[in-house]
DNA sequence: TATTGCGTTGAAACGCGTTTCATACATTAT
DNA sequence: ATAATGTATGAAACGCGTTTCAACGCAATA
């Protein structure tokens, strides 16, 4: 494969003028433009950007660290961050972690190693501190509430929104009320945790721990929730869930058993996902893809300017009321 | 940042010699292998992976190309490759492209500039010429049946899959069946409409073009077709809809407005993703996840052996018999 | 003793595009 | 006419890890 001192050879110019006329940089004279377009056409040449990488010590590569791959949740923040990027000519490289910390290290090594410009990290394990080492290494932006440390973020105020959903369900009459999450770990489940805790406590109800239903990510797992609910000697009279989906589990296998919502349970959800359209679900709309697109932006901001516009985002939800309450 | 000729002074032995021991290479000294990995403590050293990257000619990267990131199907998809990629300490770099034939072009651009070793293409619009030039700089692997095309292919038989689902629909007694598609172009599109039109014919029926409902992605387009079915002055008895997500949209939006499934309407669909089964929705599995595994060790395979174990692989369906017919 | 061979090492070439700096000529301003 | 700008171009250095090749030492085989 031709390299660019070959192109040079053959337009009788120098690598310079080469490299000048493929990054359409001006001062070159018309003719030797077109000797070097020509030499390019005839020895069918391409830049290895390997070779560009290196000597520019930047890629225009963001790595994206999620993870799961095929869960409606991060595929919209991925998606947002995609769309974003596509229009700023950058690529980006996933690192699926499965809340592996070793994968997520990986990832953070990468950064080190410059194969990629910046980090967003959607969701994680590790430690802030490890996690912090790497700022020397590159841009870091984190999809979560991080406003005690010091990191850029963008992010949804899940305690907030919890609280809200909370504040909802206890004005229509519940007292005794339960949720769902994701993990048990991590800022957004720590924020929704403490509303929760927090919310229960100012009402004077006691948070009850049999309540609380853990590893809550995909449809399979509202199957899941509701048999267990159904065993309960004494149940919640709403739900809190994590996702629509986990919500559209629980309302369809709920029906099937003969769970009648909302009277034998209310449900509040979160995403606003298609499918609780259909399904009435009341739901709390994230914006998932805008939260990857102004992660994105951040990210590049600081890249291409070096300096930090803002430092964290704070997005807004939406409530939307339907008829699972 | 320190580089692997100032380790290589620190530790008073030749950049070779540090490479070999940054590469855990045999015939280096215990002592001098020590020596580099205090000075790389000392420097704080880490490789610069675009220099590997030029160096080796090759960067441990597949790229996937795939139009959208955040429908189930394609999720699913990448989930697969994904998955397989860690075990082998491979990256991928995701190329979104929305059906854009330029997006695909510049990922194939990519590949012959050396940023990835290969390309997984899960759907394209791109022509077969066009992407067939880039076999050159690189191994390509289709997620489509493109058995009289001169590629490496991971597929699902979509005609086949199509046709035994029509039949069952006929054996159940239906005549007016209409079907859901995503798009109309694509190898796998095509197939079913051969399909489609092969076995109506076979019995006698002449297919209807309004009993085919184009641009069914999502669930909302269930919303939207089933809608349109309502309109028509004659119905099909029976859809066929390209996923479950479109299936379940159907479904649902179907129910509130009175249509019953299956006396009205009767449905099969594909995927078999989480929400066909309580639903009650005839699907037919679609080993997704497995297809990108499979095309991840295809590509994996050439690029590390060099040479081509199986050109294409056909995965096989499964029929999943619920009480949507 | 001579020869073969394995372990160990380093110099140098290689992969390749970008960028700086010096140089040379053509203009425009003074 | 002279100084000051601006245009045009190439040599060389730079970014940095990998790999080949030659060479040296020492042990084992012939």
């Amino acid at each position: 494969m031709a390299n660019i001192r070959e192109i040079a050879k053959e337009a009788g110019v120098s690598v310079a003028t080469v490299s000048r006329v493929l990054n359409g940089h001006p001062y070159v004279k018309e003719e030797k433009r077109n000797a070097v377009w020509e030499a390019v056409e005839k020895l069918n040449y391409t830049k290895n950007i390997n070779a560009v990488h290196l000597a520019k010590g930047k890629t225009s590569i963001i790595g994206v660290v999620l993870p799961y791959l095929n869960h409606p949740y991060f595929a919209t923040v991925l998606e947002g961050i995609s769309k974003e990027a596509l229009r700023h000519r950058y690529h980006l490289l996933v690192f699926q972690t499965n809340y592996d910390v070793e994968k997520e290290l990986e990832a953070l090594e990468m950064m080190r190693m410059k194969q990629v410009d910046g980090l967003i990290i959607c969701s994680h394990v590790a430690d802030w501190g490890v996690i912090g080492e790497y700022k020397q290494d590159g841009p870091i932006v984190l999809c979560e509430d991080v406003r005690d440390q010091d990191f850029l973020s963008v992010y949804i105020d899940h305690y907030e929104a919890f609280t809200k959903a909370l504040r909802y369900l206890i004005q229509k009459g519940h007292r005794h009320i339960g949720y769902c999450i994701g993990r048990t770990t991590g800022a957004n489940s720590k924020a929704r945790q403490a509303a929760y805790y927090d919310t229960l406590r100012q009402i004077g109800v006691e948070p009850r721990k049999e309540w609380i239903f853990d590893r809550c990510l995909y449809m399979e797992d509202g199957k899941r929730v509701i048999h267990e609910w159904m065993s309960l000697p004494e149940k919640p009279s709403a739900l809190l869930v994590s996702s629509d989906q986990v919500a559209a589990g629980i309302v369809l296998w709920g029906k099937k058993e003969g769970v009648k919502i909302p009277a034998d349970l209310a449900i509040v959800s979160f995403d606003n996902h298609p499918i609780s359209e259909p399904l009435q679900i009341t739901t709390i709309e994230l914006p998932l893809a805008l939260m990857g697109k102004k992660a994105f932006r951040l990210i590049y901001h600081y890249i291409e300017t070096g300096n930090i516009a803002r430092k964290t985002e704070k997005l807004s939800v939406r409530f939307i009321e339907r008829s699972s309450v």
